[in-house]
DNA sequence: ACTGGAATAGACCGATCGGTCTATCTATTC
DNA sequence: GAATAGATAGACCGATCGGTCTATTCCAGT
């Protein structure tokens, strides 16, 4: 079975929405990259906010099984996943899609923070920090709630900087301090944390 | 000496485009606020991105001096000083104001990353980097460079967290536990890298 | 082969946008 | 008081936007 005409509306304004924005990107924009009428896209949605808040639970569903696959095979000891959280994102801010987290850039973009689209970005940021704080708690760190608190900071900040910083004069290693930074300072955090082994 | 007419111009903008963002801010919400005219804007600056930027510069200049002023008024030590970063973010947060870190919001916005916006926006972003670093060699830490980076990632992250989680129904101690578990954060990692005092 | 639901192209709408232009007014300066 | 420079209101432009509507085509189920 081919993916239905709404599936492929949505996979489209994903990618659009992420390389080019939200606000800036007009509906024909994505209409013409996915091949699709524009009757098509009213039929599903009542409005470019409904495909806009779709695309970002589509990426939700994408970006989080991503990050859990990478980080499940990359260690089995739960303090090593959370340390290769990190190195999930070293490979994403190098990659050439980057483009900074769609869900910070979509809060940026939409002033009203009770909007469906600003509760469905805070959704995702806040599916990430329960997914850190079930490894943290895994791990059986010491007041998992706060390292967890610490750790996603320290992921959230990495994306942010490394997003403003992002021009084609930027050194390519500034990506690699900046996350190798954060990295480090998760290690020695954990370190301090961790439950007294034998 | 009452403020001229492009003083004035851009400051309104500076406080309606960080209020309401920039991409779905018209030019005549600005000039209707600040009660100038059309053509007083096209005379002082060729385009609505010029304005932006002149927008970006002021705060950055505005907030940047709010901040050293709070910090060295805070503490004498430098280390404190670092501290004293993270009370000035959560005061901050804490204001009715708060709508994020106007530099990334403009970094979100705007698609190109070598457009005259973005590259303001690093601007700001490198220069409180610098401004930390400055204080993590005044307080003699070791290897300044990687301390810097790491407290300017905890400052940045624990912004973005506070922007996209910030809801109605929010929890108020969300603003006050993110950004006092990034503190604790910064506190631990400088103790880890003090100068072997007497 | 017929039918009904879905997708199509594309005209169309009202609104808003960034930016230009003109004509008028005001205030300083000589 | 004339002249110059800057500010004013507001019409105006072309483009783009989100969204609606229609008429046509395509294709699956019986």
């Amino acid at each position: 079975m081919p993916p239905s005409r709404r599936e492929e509306l949505i996979e489209t304004a994903m990618n659009v929405f992420y390389r080019e924005g939200f606000n800036c990107t007009g509906i024909d924009r994505v209409l013409r990259e996915a091949g699709i009428s524009r009757m098509t896209l009213y039929n599903h949605f009542k409005s470019k906010d409904e495909l806009i808040v779709a695309a970002l639970r589509r990426r939700d569903e994408l970006f989080r099984n991503r990050m859990r696959n990478f980080i499940e095979s990359a260690a089995k000891d739960p303090a090593d996943r959370l340390l290769a959280a990190f190195d999930f994102n070293a490979q994403w801010f190098a990659s050439d899609e980057f483009n900074g987290c769609m869900f910070l850039n979509a809060t940026s973009e939409f002033a009203d923070p009770d909007c469906a689209i600003r509760r469905t970005a805070a959704d995702h940021v806040r599916a990430i920090g329960q997914y850190i704080l079930d490894l943290c708690r895994a791990a059986n760190l010491r007041d998992p709630e706060t390292i967890a608190r610490q750790l996603h900071i320290l992921l959230e900040g990495a994306c942010a900087k490394a997003h403003a910083m992002d021009q084609v004069d930027a050194s390519p290693e500034a990506y690699t301090e900046t996350i190798s930074a954060a990295k480090a300072a998760a290690s020695a955090l954990i370190d301090a944390v961790r439950p007294q082994t034998a």
